[in-house]
DNA sequence: CTCCATTTCAAACGATAGTTTGAAAACTGG
DNA sequence: CCAGTTTTCAAACTATCGTTTGAAATGGAG
């Protein structure tokens, strides 16, 4: 039992991700989604019921991808001394920066959202949140082992703004006055700078 | 020779900030702003040539509001130590925490142009940036004297994403899973921690 | 007070937004 | 192949957007 209206359904997600990545929720008009989309104006009511059912998977598709992608790669990191662990957590949060891939649209849904969050996200947020704050707590703690949770939940996010500065405000860093390179060399030099200070911070206060 | 007009313009302008900040450019109708600001809808076309023209004065005034706050505390830098200097630069970076003043206003404007940046912020950014990036490298150099430009410049904005994405997810972080505090104690615990950190991380780096 | 530029105002404009409609087309199970 | 459901489509609907208009009100200079 296949179901024909899929193919529809698919076309409109994939040209919404895309606009409501670069231009927001509001930001985006209903008639340019079925425009990029090739399909009629009507089927976005009919398949998603609205604009904002459509803007609600998503919205669930990017939080899953995104998490999904990051607790993959976590799994393995045990094998890793806590040094090369954080290294590649990091490398992983700069990865938007190297192309505007999908886990790039996807992490600027995000940023629309960490502006002004719709109720959507903060449920999405509130509940399903917690794993990947896991992975980055695990991570800062086996450097601070005597640290306790408050600490520890508040090292994983200034662990993660580190990084975040640079992929959130990928597009103003890379003009005047920064002029960041966004080449692959210039990345991993980046990604080894921020875990060398990363690591003498965590080192110095465990 | 006073202006009269000039009590419209203000209440304009104050008006357009809180509802810019809470909602974004496209968010924003004019008729929300002339409502708030009881006044007529044709007076802001009337003062400021529509609602860009609008939204430009907007935003100079909360780069200025922000940069000046920020090169007046550094001014006296220099007499403290570099560890004191950096605990008072990130205390004041996170100073939008206590209160939803003026101060986070602006910041959250800035948020809102960190998504998706208008031709007016890509102008008065690529202008008006650099004297408040010379006070954040400046900072960072004393803890890295034999580090070149492009690193300092990097280790400026690594600092600044320590700060910021507290300031930014305030909203978010101030619920579950994190629980974030907001009291004035918790944020200057906050300030110590994030300075701690840092402090070492630049200590061992340099 | 009078004159004239400045400022305010209510109303309407054209454009675009999201949604609804009802019929046509396409598909599926029998 | 047919009957009945699902899906598509062009068009229109209502609401709201930013802007324009032209007259009314206001304020200061002579």
């Amino acid at each position: 039992m296949t179901r024909p209206s899929e193919v529809t359904r698919e076309r409109i997600l994939k040209a919404a991700e895309r606009l409501f990545a670069e231009r927001g929720y509001d930001g985006t008009s209903i008639r340019a989604i079925v425009a990029r989309a090739h399909v009629n104006q009507a089927a976005i009511n009919y398949h998603f019921e609205g604009k904002e059912g459509l803007y609600r998977e998503v919205l669930r598709a990017a939080f899953r991808g995104l998490t999904e992608h990051q607790l993959a790669s976590a799994a393995q990191s045990g094998q890793l001394s806590r040094e090369d662990a954080l290294a590649g957590f990091i490398r992983r949060q700069l990865r938007p920066l190297l192309a505007r891939d999908e886990a790039s649209r996807h992490i600027r849904i995000f940023n629309w959202e960490s502006v002004r969050p719709t109720p959507v996200f903060r449920k999405l947020l509130s509940e399903e949140a917690a794993p990947f704050m896991g992975v980055a707590t695990d991570l800062v703690g086996r450097f601070l082992p005597t640290a306790d949770h408050r600490t520890l939940v508040v090292a994983a996010i200034w662990l993660l703004g580190q990084c975040s500065i640079f992929v959130r405000n990928r597009e103003q860093l890379s003009g005047p006055p920064v002029e960041l390179a966004s080449d692959e060399a210039s990345i991993e030099w980046l990604a080894q700078t921020i875990s060398r200070w990363a690591t003498g911070a965590l080192q110095s206060a465990g």
